[in-house]
DNA sequence: ATAGTAGGTTCCATTTTAGAACTTGTAAAG
DNA sequence: CTTTACAAGTTCTAAAATGGAACCTACTAT
């Protein structure tokens, strides 16, 4: 399967990937977190090659990760800042990089901290319930199929990566609303 | 740069992405989330090569993210199940599936969804401090220099890819230190 | 006149990947 | 008994992606 086919799974976790789920685009953006802007400046914090970095953020702007903004005429020069839907990334490398503290550390401890304005402590963020505000982890959480699922279910489809068991589950949901 | 010159990078996103960071990694452990435990499972659902999902697997057990664990002898048979480090890799899943949620969708609306056990409502969690409880995103937090990065400053290292505006703003943190 | 900076592009050798075929040992079906 | 299926790989080859170095262009500073 190539890229372009995982761009059009039924998985908001596959799609995701199709854009940020190579070696070196979360890095970029993690350099614009950063407050990096220019080619050169993420191409000397990444080590990738010039040819790679160029790739990697035309398909950023492309997909309006990035904004690639004139900051001068001649020669011509951009920079490249984030956009909303860049910006909305955060969460993702929030995370990566609590697993990466927990888990992959060396001898030296923590390369980072993260801190709350607000309450002006070091934090790492945890994730919650949008709904009531608890804390929330895969033991206390389901899944059941959305609509995105369901349509493409009606329609003949079977998205593949679902489980045949879970797809059992998911049709049954299917004919029970059928026949209310 | 390298996948294992990436691993030992100062930046907990590097190190974490040098495990996951790859096209078929997070996928393989959507679906072990989802409950698939074995090689042909994980092989119909994402439809990389048998040759691939062998490698990824191997990585997977190498870095302890699952544990292979053998079902019956004659012909010998393993199947694959997350550890603790990795089911601590769920809250990157429920990120980047937020994101895809949001700024991926088709015309059908989401493909999965999130339930709370213990509320029982439709959630897609949301980071929030650990120390106050508050929300939490990119526009309220700040990073500084953990003794990941002061350690390797005061040995002279300067980590590649923190902005030189960042660096000179930590040593500057090591200085005062030493003044004390 | 030379070197440096910024942001690329071009080229080629190396590495990684996809996809199909083959293997091994067992069990079930005809 | 002979064929088919299943599970978990391994092997092979062509195609795609990547790394790294060199080159290009249009300024600016020394």
């Amino acid at each position: 399967m190539r890229w372009n086919e995982i761009e059009s799974d039924v998985c908001s976790v596959a799609r995701t990937l199709s854009v940020v789920g190579d070696r070196w685009t979360l890095l970029i953006l993690r350099d614009c977190f950063l407050g990096s802007r220019r080619f050169d400046e993420f191409q000397k914090n990444i080590g990738l090659s010039r040819h790679r970095l160029t790739d990697r953020l035309n398909k950023l702007v492309e997909h309006e990760l990035l904004l690639k903004k004139p900051y001068q005429d001649n020669p011509p020069r951009s920079e490249y800042v984030l956009t909303a839907k860049g910006k909305d990334i955060h969460p993702v490398l929030v995370t990566l990089t609590g697993w990466g503290n927990k888990w992959m550390q060396d001898g030296d401890g923590v390369p980072l901290l993260y801190h709350h304005k607000k309450c002006e402590h070091i934090t790492q963020p945890q994730l919650s319930c949008d709904h009531c505000g608890d804390s929330i982890d895969a033991s206390n959480m389901y899944v059941t199929p959305g609509p995105g699922i369901l349509k493409k279910l009606q329609r003949g489809v079977s998205p593949s990566y679902v489980p045949k068991r879970l797809l059992k589950l998911f049709k049954d949901t299917l004919n029970l609303d059928a026949q209310k």
